[in-house]
DNA sequence: AATGAATGAGGCTTCATTCAT
DNA sequence: TATGAATGAAGCCTCATTCAT
């Protein structure tokens, strides 16, 4: 691929998320490809779909998200990492793609594929912290996966609320999850696909 | 009004719910028409807009949110008062994208005040729970109210979910604000309006 | 016919022509019907179609137009009483109606009798001033039937203009039929029908 | 701009005259398009809603109509200068509806500012005539510009009129204004603007 | 390879007219 | 008979996508 094809197809990621994040999900592709500094035309070679380029934001977020959890497998703390893990989610508004990308972008071979990697590390960062018994007992990984999408979008329900309010019902998430002795959770954990 | 009026305005409300829960909040007026079994120009008659439409749904849940949220006022014990709210909310909002629409749909006046009525009977309820030391003493009305859309929001991300898998993360929520000797949030709680 | 039926009628037609008058001849049957004070359905029993109403209204002003120019062939001046008609159709916006009902309002048959005679009347009107040698040789009544309509139409071309603006182009269109010395007109005069 | 794109901008504007032309000025868009020979969508690529095509067409010809009445300007005789105008102005607005289009279609900036150069130039070829005394004293170049529209109205107002009959109608104001005799007008001129 | 013009399906809304109450 | 609810055909406009330049 060429040098300049890379950075048109950089450019209308970047034009996508920020026209996105300003104006709500359904801005159409020509101001997408306005805001990029490319014709209409240069986005449908890069991207069949308007749903594909949504996906491949999608996937370029998720592949960080699922890095960094795997990074935090090594993390000396269990309880820390899962923390940190639950806060760079949803930090960078990377919840809202994980919502979507859950729920949404199955389409994609490669959205498959990465969502699945995600959830994995997930998984295996909620299995440690409850071996180690720094967590209910009965949530599981799958659980935590859907959880974390739930603070930014509790905020997002208060139209012009400060942009770092999920911080506040994090918080709240964080100290339901932490209860070693808590009761055990009403109806069964949902399985993964 | 008439009576075959009455049941067309109810049959429209009811069948936007549905189409709205099955595919989202962009369903097309003419889709919603169709389930209801009436012209798309009937819509019309009984809602100028489509957002006047969706005003509406949201006027008819928070009417009885508000309804509930102050019956419970009265209930002996405020803690299971505060719990009851939450689950009544969110069985309420089972359906996907409900939440959305309650929180972001309805601009209207009515919508307005009848959120602002079911918000403050919130902030009564979470008043009541906070004076008696059940709740995280820097938990508003106004964090609970967003809060209730959480388990709803949360199951929804995993298409397939059984149909009270919330359950589980109202409990996870429910034991987190649960905790009158919690460490203070960070970051400010928000205002209303 | 019931005396409440003709009090509707009247009501509705005086509300065409108020409505027509404020808001130009696109208003909708529902505001003719919400001015007048009665329901929809109710002016269908009058006028089986919108474009009956408004033939209706011109059919009325036309009869008190042709009237009028019957009364005027018997005035002493054949000069004054032609003047006399052009400013009596004029006024009250009769010119308007009398360019619908000539251009367009011909499907009635009642339309095309009324619009007939009218006609007719403003021959006769012109022959007498003719033999007197008052006006152009050449000028027949139906040139004198259409020219009828210039002043106001000139003068709605100016969008605000103070209503009796039309009394200059009346008087320019005078000036320009009372001269039985003028050059011969170009082309042939149109015939009626 | 590309060569095919100038090409469906002009044959929508020849479309829309015509349609307008054929059936009055409520023609659809859909109608227009078709009879340009292109899809609707491309109507409002070239003009983004229906009031600014008809407002094209309005500058359009005001703008070959200021450009003729200012190289009248210079004409040796300003009479003459009169006629020709007011006799190029009519055969310009041959086409029914036209002149209404031009009086109260094109609320643009453009057809605004088109329209007041038209109207200025108008003046100037007017005050040349009066300074002459070849008309009367008190009609303004506003009275001319307004009076233009009215032959072609006139000859419009009998449905099937030979196409030229507007030379009648222009001859009888052409004798109305060319009086320097005459009677003062009733009522002020009216402001332009 | 990039551009942006063209397409046409589909969205929301209006409105004359019909028809059940 | 009067009412106003229901209808559905248009109308204007948007937008993802295709395609000529």
């Amino acid at each position: 691929m060429r040098a300049d094809a890379v950075r048109n197809r950089d450019r209308l990621l970047a034009a996508a998320e920020a026209v996105m994040a300003e104006r709500g999900p359904d801005v159409s592709v020509a101001d997408i490809a306005t805001r990029a500094g490319v014709a209409k035309g240069t986005m449908f070679r890069h991207f069949a779909t308007k749903e594909d380029l949504v996906a491949a934001i999608v996937v370029k977020h998720m592949i960080v998200l699922a890095d960094h959890a795997r990074r935090l497998l090594d993390a000396p703390d269990p309880e820390t990492a899962l923390v940190d893990f639950l806060t760079f989610a949803a930090d960078q508004r990377q919840q809202r793609d994980l919502a979507y990308l859950i729920s949404n972008g199955g389409s994609t071979e490669e959205a498959t594929r990465v969502r699945g990697e995600a959830h994995d590390a997930v998984v295996a960062l909620v299995d440690r912290a409850r071996e180690h018994g720094l967590i209910r007992s009965d949530i599981t990984g799958t659980d935590v996966f859907l959880l974390a999408c739930a603070p930014v979008q509790v905020a997002e329900n208060l139209p012009g609320a400060p942009s770092d309010l999920w911080r506040r019902y994090l918080a709240v998430i964080i100290d339901g999850l932490l209860r070693a002795d808590a009761a055990p959770l009403p109806v069964p954990a949902p399985v993964w696909r």
